[in-house]
DNA sequence: CAAAGCCGTAACAAAACGGTAACATCGAAA
DNA sequence: TTTCGATGTTACCGTTTTGTTACGGCTTTG
């Protein structure tokens, strides 16, 4: 059964959340401030928490950039007051995977809260091999015959994302709505960049590149070898 | 190219939303009334609908319930002006697929149309294949018996077109607008420029082409062996 | 049969695109 | 504070792609 931490102040809401969550067969745990939220999502890791942005102590924002610190990677879905575009922003930056504004109907956050578990569920495979190249992601780590090649968080995160999607054209803007996030505001060229200090990196000729091949017009399309 | 339908009564809001879709090269329809924009999507039938709910002569749930009624189902975004969890639910019940409250980041909107607009094309053919050729649109590749065949932006665009219509006769302007955009201003004959050159890469013989055949006064057939 | 229209195509010029170096910015660590 | 690494932007350059034009051949039409 899987097990949902609920972050939240308010105990009518608290209680309205938990009781919808259990009668649907979750394991639901409540936290009523944030330093007992963030204890709760560190020593319990549960499979999803729902975190309301004003809270006691510590804020949702700051719960939730402790959380990814701690290299935890749950879904988060975060509860917030108003559609603040700028609130939203600020949480999808900090890890946050979702929002649900209030007031807002549980039907939905039911909704969503299923898909991300059935996400989740779907084990994903966690490391990567290509030619010579490994690419692990739980430890993030990148190594080639054992050496380990140097990867900044972009340039991993990128690769893992090519990796995913061999023989595949990717088109910029999808490279940045999976990278980046959907809400940056970064122009396509600096994926471009990124590509070329990757392509330093893994590629025996980095001017004929073996493994990540331009499209022009679209984007880039990872091809492992055979 | 994909259409996309916004009905919203605001013109500044109307124009943003429009410039900003048609940056991202869909094709825009407006209507700032209700009646308009039900009668713009039975008649145009776009592949995507945003839709705000406060409208002068027929609200935004009505045209939701009117469309699905036509048997249409392309995908509704509702704008809602606040995230009542009532309006919001109504809305999904009479057929809408997602919303998104005022005031929202276009990006987000954006990326949810994309979202949507994706996973509708998924049920698309993928992979057209004919003699020995096989055009493999998810890769972006054109092989001829597991070789490829480099074919530019252009001429990849020009036969995915081709394939999808075998055997009907395509006027030169269908084609400009289906490869080239509706708001080109390219003269016809570019096209047949593109046609010699495919042809070169294609045909056995160019000068007798087999597949891609002209139609005089017309334009062009592919016609695909029996 | 001649004129006109249509198409194939080579040649050319302009535009678009991607690679990349150089620079700017920002935040974390020392 | 300074330093350093990561990230993002910009500008320049070479290459490829694209659009146009012109010429010539073929087909239609009068």
């Amino acid at each position: 059964m899987e097990t949902i931490l609920i972050v939240e102040d308010d105990s009518t809401m608290l209680r309205g959340l938990k009781d919808n969550f259990e009668f649907k067969g979750y394991h639901v745990l409540t936290a009523s401030d944030g330093e007992e939220g963030l204890n709760a999502a560190i020593n319990e890791k549960p499979d999803l928490i729902i975190l309301d942005i004003m809270l006691p102590k510590i804020n949702g924002y700051e719960i939730c950039r402790l959380i990814r610190k701690e290299n935890l990677t749950m879904p988060i879905i975060m509860l917030t007051a108003k559609g603040e575009e700028s609130d939203i922003v600020l949480g999808l930056n900090l890890g946050a995977d979702d929002y649900v504004t209030k007031p807002f109907s549980i039907k939905e956050l039911l909704a969503r809260a299923a898909a991300f578990l059935r996400r989740s569920k779907q084990t994903e495979q966690e490391v990567y091999e290509f030619a010579d190249y490994r690419l692990d992601i739980p430890a993030m780590k990148f190594t080639c015959k054992g050496e380990e090649i140097k990867l900044s968080p972009k340039e991993f995160k990128l690769l893992e994302y090519f990796l995913k999607r061999p023989g595949r054209a990717l088109t910029r803007d999808d490279i940045l709505n999976a990278v980046w996030g959907y809400d940056c505001y970064v122009g396509t060229r600096s994926i471009d960049r990124f590509v070329t200090t990757l392509r330093n990196k893994i590629e025996p000729d980095p001017h004929n590149p073996k493994f990540i091949h331009t499209i022009r017009e679209i984007g880039y399309k990872f091809e492992p070898p055979e």
